[in-house]
RNA sequence: CGGGGUAUAGCGCAGCUUGGUAGCGCGCCUCGUUCGGGACGAGGAGGUCGGGAGUUCGAAUCUCCCUACCCCGACCA
C-alpha cells in the first residue's frame, strides 16, 4: 500500500520558521520532518523517521559487514561507571544528571565507553574471545551550552557508537582500519562528500585518531589540506621545525630603550628606525618574539601560569592551545595573575633580561616557558627585555635563553607549509560526521578490563571507539542536497522512492495514480501518493518539491494523451513519458 | 558564561513612539465555484498580548523585576 498524502501525518509550512537560521533546519521543519520540542531536542515525524531509518539501515549493513555486532545499552545509566572513569566530574555541566526516588545519581549517557567496557569485562576473560567489535545506535544526551542549527547540534542526538577490543596494538590497528573502511563506504552510500582528517588525540596521548568531516561553510570545525594530500583538523596540525642554525659568530644581544611600543607593529617601526638591519632589509613582525602569558586550569582546579614564545606575526589559537594543554583549560592571564607574578613586566615580557634568565624552570620566576616550533636553536629575536620600556635585539635561542619545551599553539594560516612537505595548506570549514579513535588502554586500565593471554598472563585489553552522528548526518545531507524549492534527497536515504502526484478534476488521474503506485510497489519501491482532492496543483507541486523525494511522477492533464510527467529532481529535468513506458523509465532512473 | 535580539491566534508578522477594550497574511472549519504552479466568493472558529509587580479612571502600549527562546562568541558527535 502506498502512503497517501491524504493520511500522512504532516503539515508543510509556507514560511520559514522564525527560529531557524540554516537552510537544512528551515527545510526539515517546513517540509514536516521534525518539530522542535525544547532547545536542541526534536520530535521526529513520519517523513523524518523514514529518512532516519534508512540512514540507520545503511550504517547497520556496513557495520555487520565490518564484523561488528549490534547491542543496545540504556540511555539512562547509574553514576558509578562514570565516577570510576572520572567523567562524572570531567564532563561538567555538559552532563544531564538526575536522581531516582532513593536519591541515587543517574545520568543520561553522553557516550558509552564505560558500560561497553564493563560489559565485555563481565562476559569475557580470555584472549580467545578477542578480537571483538560491538556497536549500538542510541540516543545520546549532552547539555550543550548552545545547541545550534536544528538537528545539526542538539542536546539529544542519535549516534552510532562502536567499540573494538583487542589483545594487542596490532589487533587494534586492524580493527581500526576495518572501521575506517566501513565509514568510507557508509558516507559514500549516503551521498555525503567527506574528507578524513588527522584529529587531535588530546589527553589520551599518542593514539591515532581521525575525523570524517563534511566540508560546509556552516561547519564548526576548521581543517587544513594540502595539494599533496595532507589533511588535519586545525587543532591537530603540527608545525614543522626549521633546521637549527649555528650560533657561532652571532652578535651578542643588545638591550635598547623602546618607549611607546605597546604593540608588535610599533615595536617593529621603532627598531627599523633606530636599529636597522645591517643588510638593509626591514625588520618585520616575524623577527620579533611575542611572549604570551596563559593560565592553565588543571583538573582539580590548580591554576598554573605558562609563557609561550611565538613569532610576533602569529597569534595564539586558543583551540589549539586547549588541545595542546588538555585536559587543562586555557585562558589568557588576568590582571590578578600579573599581580601575583611581579617578575613579569607586562608589555615587555621576555625570557631574558640583563639580570639573567626570567622565564623557565631554572629562572628567577620559575614560570614554565614554552616556545613555538619555529623558535629553534640559533634563531635570533627581538623581544622584551623584561624591563619597563626596554627590548632586546639579537637574543639567540639556546644561547641566551632555553625553553622548557615546545608549544605548537600558534594560529595556522592558509599558505603555511604542510608538515609532511606536501605543499601549502588551505583552510576550510567542516562538520564532524564521524570519528575513529584508537583509545588504547585508557578505559580498560581504569575499569580493569584484562584477559588471560596464551601464556596465562593477565593483559589489559586495548580498545578503539568509533562514532557516527546519525541525526547530524541527516542535517548534513539536507544541507548539501537541496535546491531553491526544497529538499532533494539522495535515493539511498529518501523517505520514499517515488512521489506520485495525481492532479486534476478528472477522477481518472486518481485511479491511474493508484494503479501506478501498485506497479511501482511490485518493483519494490516505496511510494508516496498525493491523492488529495480539492487541493490545487500548485500546492501539490510545492509540497512535492519541498518534501524532496528525488523522483516525482505527475499524473495530470497529459493523461488524456496517455502521457505522464517524470521529474528527476537531482537532474532538474521534467520529461513527458508515455504511460506504458513510465515504469521502465523510473526503474532506469533508479539504477 | 560574555555580547546582541525577540516574546501579540497553529505559523509568519503589524500595533507600542503619542495608553482608550486586539489586527493582517497564511493555515484551519462550512457551502459553492475552480483544478498544471501555493485559486476565488461568502460565512465561521481561534488570543490570560511570556510571567509578576507598579503608574493610571483605563496598559499589548509607560516603569521595574523575572523568565524563556533565537543569533554571534567561548565550549562539544
Amino acid at each position: 500500500m502506498p502512503t497517501r498524502m491524504s493520511h500522512l501525518f504532516v503539515r508543510t509550512l509556507r514560511e520559514d520558521p522564525a527560529d531557524a537560521e540554516v537552510e537544512s533546519h528551515k527545510l526539515l521543519v517546513r517540509a514536516g520532518y521534525v518539530r522542535r520540542q525544547a532547545p536542541g531536542i526534536f520530535a521526529w515525524l513520519p517523513l523524518g523517521l523514514r529518512v532516519k531509518a534508512r540512514v540507520e539501515a545503511i550504517i547497520r549493513e556496513e557495520m555487520e559487514r565490518a564484523g561488528s555486532q549490534e547491542v543496545h545499552f540504556p540511555a539512562l545509566l547509574p553514576r558509578e561507571p562514570y565516577e570510576i572513569s572520572g567523567r562524572w566530574t570531567e564532563y561538567g555541566d555538559n552532563l544531564f544528571r538526575l536522581h531516582d526516588r532513593k536519591d541515587a545519581d543517574y545520568l543520561l549517557a553522553p557516550t558509552h565507553e564505560e558500560v561497553f567496557t564493563l560489559l565485555v569485562k563481565d562476559l569475557y576473560n580470555s584472549y580467545k574471545d578477542l578480537p571483538l567489535s560491538i556497536y549500538q545506535i542510541q540516543d545520546k544526551y549532552r547539555d550543550e551550552a548552545r545547541p545550534r542549527a536544528g538537528i545539526l547540534r542538539g542536546r539529544e542526538f542519535t549516534m552510532k557508537d562502536a567499540y573494538s577490543f583487542d589483545i594487542d596494538d596490532e589487533g587494534l590497528g586492524i580493527s581500526y582500519q576495518a572501521m575506517r573502511d566501513a565509514y568510507e563506504r557508509i558516507f559514500a552510500r549516503l551521498g555525503i562528500e567527506f574528507v578524513i582528517v588527522k584529529a587531535d588525540a588530546g589527553a589520551m596521548g599518542g593514539s591515532r585518531s581521525e575525523e570524517f568531516l563534511a566540508p560546509s561553510p556552516i561547519g564548526e570545525d576548521t581543517f587544513v589540506r594540502s595539494p599533496g594530500g595532507y589533511a588535519a583538523n586545525v587543532e591537530a596540525v603540527t608545525t614543522p621545525a626549521p633546521p637549527a642554525i649555528s650560533i657561532e659568530g652571532l652578535p651578542a644581544p643588545v638591550v635598547f630603550d623602546s618607549p611607546n611600543t605597546p604593540t608588535i607593529d610599533t615595536l617593529v617601526a621603532l627598531v627599523n628606525d633606530r636599529h636597522p638591519r645591517e643588510d638593509g632589509i626591514a625588520w618585520t613582525a616575524g623577527d620579533t618574539l611575542k611572549n604570551v602569558v596563559l593560565a592553565l586550569i588543571h583538573p582539580g582546579g590548580r591554576r598554573e601560569l605558562v609563557v609561550v614564545g611565538l613569532p610576533g606575526d602569529r597569534e595564539v589559537d586558543l583551540k589549539r592551545a586547549e588541545a595542546a594543554f588538555g585536559p587543562a583549560e586555557v585562558e589568557p592571564a588576568t590582571e590578578l595573575d600579573f599581580a601575583k607574578h611581579p617578575g613579569l613586566v607586562k608589555g615587555y615580557i621576555g625570557p631574558w633580561s640583563p639580570a639573567g634568565a626570567v622565564l623557565g624552570a631554572e629562572s628567577v620566576t620559575g614560570i614554565r616557558y614554552l616556545v613555538d616550533p619555529r623558535v629553534v636553536a640559533g634563531t635570533s629575536w627581538i623581544t622584551g627585555a623584561n624591563e619597563n620600556e626596554r627590548h632586546v635585539l639579537g637574543l639567540v635561542a639556546e644561547r641566551d635563553f632555553v625553553a622548557d619545551g615546545i608549544a605548537d599553539i600558534a594560529d595556522v594560516r592558509a599558505g603555511d607549509e604542510a608538515p609532511d612537505g606536501s605543499g601549502p595548506l588551505e583552510l576550510a570549514r567542516g562538520i564532524e560526521i564521524g570519528h575513529v579513535f584508537q583509545l588504547g588502554r585508557k578505559y580498560a586500565d581504569v575499569l580493569g578490563l584484562k584477559v588471560l593471554d596464551e601464556n596465562g598472563k593477565l593483559v589489559t585489553v586495548t580498545m578503539g571507539s568509533y562514532g557516527i552522528g546519525v541525526t547530524r548526518i541527516i542535517a548534513v545531507i539536507a544541507e548539501a542536497h537541496r535546491d531553491d524549492r526544497g529538499l532533494v534527497w539522495p535515493q539511498s536515504v529518501a523517505p520514499f522512492d517515488i512521489h506520485i502526484v495525481s492532479t486534476g478534476k478528472d477522477e481518472q488521474v486518481y485511479s491511474e495514480g493508484e494503479r501506478l503506485a501498485g506497479e511501482f510497489e511490485k518493483r519494490g519501491c516505496d511510494v508516496l501518493l498525493d491523492d488529495r482532492v480539492k487541493v490545487s496543483p500548485g500546492v501539490k507541486f510545492g509540497d512535492a518539491e519541498l518534501i524532496g523525494v528525488p523522483i516525482v511522477v505527475v499524473v495530470g492533464k497529459g493523461l488524456v494523451d496517455g502521457v505522464v510527467e517524470l521529474w528527476d529532481r537531482a537532474a532538474g529535468t521534467r520529461n513527458r513519458v508515455p504511460l506504458g513506458e513510465i515504469v521502465d523509465a523510473v526503474v532506469a532512473l533508479r539504477s
